[in-house]
DNA sequence: CCTGTTATCGCAATCGATTGCAATACGTGG
DNA sequence: CCACGTATTGCAATCGATTGCGATAACAGG
């Protein structure tokens, strides 16, 4: 049915290799600059496309890259997985998209299958702590970690700058006058969880303010996960008066938990949130919160996978970090008594 | 590196052609039940896994599907691309995710890349009423439409039962008190857009009522957009008193229109959506909207399409409808002065 | 004991592109 | 006029799995 290298070199009366060499911009100077053009003209007219299963068997490369993400479903992601698709897709690479739930079991399935199906690397966006899979894979794959960096190996790795992003939030919290802040962080098992709960003592400290007495954590990234949070943080800290969520899920709870405590936010209670992922403006209050750059991370992150791949290891290992940005809406106002 | 099934083949001490034959499925009673086991141990020894590329050379058929959506941003597809990815990945099958954006020149360019990769189909989510490629496409390709249904040619499709769905937000508009019912249609070139706005008038005809004076229509799928076409809508029928949307976008947008003419939801207008699309709960007012089975519509496009696959074109033309939800919640409530 | 099945398995071609190597032609300097 | 370098192209092997066809053996019936 399609035209083949073979068709092609018939038409313009030549051998399918140079046919091959014609059109691989690699290989073309090899090639007499008349014949190129003959055979360009002969490839569009018979509209020959290459056929990458044939191209792959031979070179044992797929043009294919595995992005993991824990859950399509959850917001933050679709932007991070355009960046991806968008920069991928001008250089002919093809991302194949797989979700993991947070299932460590599930992600150890989805990754046997993208290397089942040859993908010449892998992105990935699943920050646990604890990740044996990881050194194992970077072994056999190029590996490009996405809002995270990894603790076990050294791998390259595109996030935002949570360290910078978390003091935005505290910096905020404190110029309205709060003094006594609280976080709720991350699953214990998440790595960028970690990162965030780890900023908020840092810039805390830099205040020379206290958190509060009991630290909080959410068991799973979901806002009614983040809800029982709020509670117990906010029975244990009555006076709490503002939080800095480390996502805007947990944000959404604590707003939630605040509500059904009869405290109304921002009057009662400034909540912050984290990642400004889509509809952030619309919610009720709409919520302030630490805005990063999906889409540029994602984008990075497959033009960082890209160079992985054609200059084949020697390069040194590229970390980097994209500045978040405050967004100020309405979940935070002044602490009450406050003039 | 990886094993294949000449190595396979030698541990065995048989020819690959029957190794070949063990472990397919479909061969595998061609081969001596003792045989087929040891082949099977061997392999799992080895850890062979079958070269997807060098199978669907010769077999010229990729087990990958396209999946071609508007935008990955917009809160609705996310469902419907998992339940694709959920019930496509149990088959080994894998979907090749790309977005338009809605331009039907970058359509033409995503659809050209999928087949240069060899696509087994295609299940579009792209809904043209207009749509010249889908014919010729159709001719080459086993195709899914999603969430709409083709008008040109005759197609097997999945999507919500959008007559039922808006029948539900008018009765639960008119059950309220409410008769003077507006609706904003979506983009004149949506063929789901057109499709709900006829089930609108359907629905006004039922219970004899008169739709407003003039149809508003929005010109893209967002919620500023939506905005402008609702304030269109309120000047010129000041007496409206509540609106069905052709989706949440578009109620979002009706909802702020109305907050700029000082009209409070729901007190003032009463606001219905339509997909119920993540976080419509958290928005102000808490969206009355009609909840399509997001995840379903996705798994049921991709069995139909695996079903194409294999029953190798005697299938009649499947059409699924699956039925949408009202879910009510604060946008909507009685028109001033009743009781 | 012979013939016709049936069950198993091997052979070899094939899918389409890539690439190391060889072959040819053409020029150039000596 | 010759040796040698360069530009261009052809040849053929190769990637790994699939599959039509033929070969062999075992087995049943007559």
């Amino acid at each position: 049915m399609a035209a083949t290298l073979k068709d092609v070199a018939k038409k313009v009366g030549i051998h399918p290799a140079t046919v091959s060499r014609a059109l691989n911009p690699n290989t073309a100077h090899l090639v007499n600059a008349a014949t190129v053009t003959k055979v360009r003209k002969a490839a569009a007219a018979l509209n020959y496309v290459p056929n990458p299963m044939a191209a792959g068997l031979r070179t044992s490369r797929s043009h294919t890259i595995g992005v993991v993400i824990p859950d399509l479903n959850n917001p933050v992601f679709p932007g991070m997985v355009r960046g991806i698709q968008d920069t991928l897709s001008r250089t002919g690479y093809t991302p194949l998209l797989v979700n993991t739930d947070n299932d460590p079991e599930s992600e150890a399935h989805v990754i046997a299958a993208l290397s089942a199906r040859r993908v010449d690397g892998f992105i990935l966006a699943t920050a646990r702590r604890d990740h044996p899979l990881l050194v194992e894979l970077s072994e056999k794959f190029p590996i490009v970690l996405i809002n995270r960096v990894s603790e076990s190996v050294q791998l390259p790795s595109v996030s935002a700058d949570d360290l910078h992003g978390i003091r935005l939030a505290v910096e905020h919290l404190y110029g309205l006058g709060h003094r006594s802040i609280a976080h709720i962080a991350g699953p214990a098992w998440s790595s960028s969880g970690h990162e965030r709960s780890q900023a908020f003592s840092k810039a805390m400290r830099d205040h020379e303010l206290v958190p509060a007495r009991r630290p909080v954590a959410v068991t799973a990234w979901n806002i009614e996960s983040a809800r029982e949070a709020a509670l117990r943080l906010l029975a244990d800290n009555p006076t709490v008066t503002a939080i800095v969520s480390a996502n805007d899920q947990i944000a959404l709870g604590a707003i939630a938990a605040a509500k059904t405590l009869k405290r109304r936010c921002p009057r009662d209670l400034s909540v912050v949130g984290y990642n400004d992922m889509p509809l952030m403006d619309l919610v009720d209050p709409p919520l302030t919160t630490v805005r990063v750059p999906q889409h540029d991370i994602g984008a990075e992150s497959a033009r960082l996978m890209l160079s992985l791949l054609v200059e084949e290891g020697s390069t040194p290992i590229k970390q980097v970090r994209l500045t978040p940005e405050l967004i100020i809406r309405s979940s935070t106002a002044p602490p009450r008594g406050t003039s």
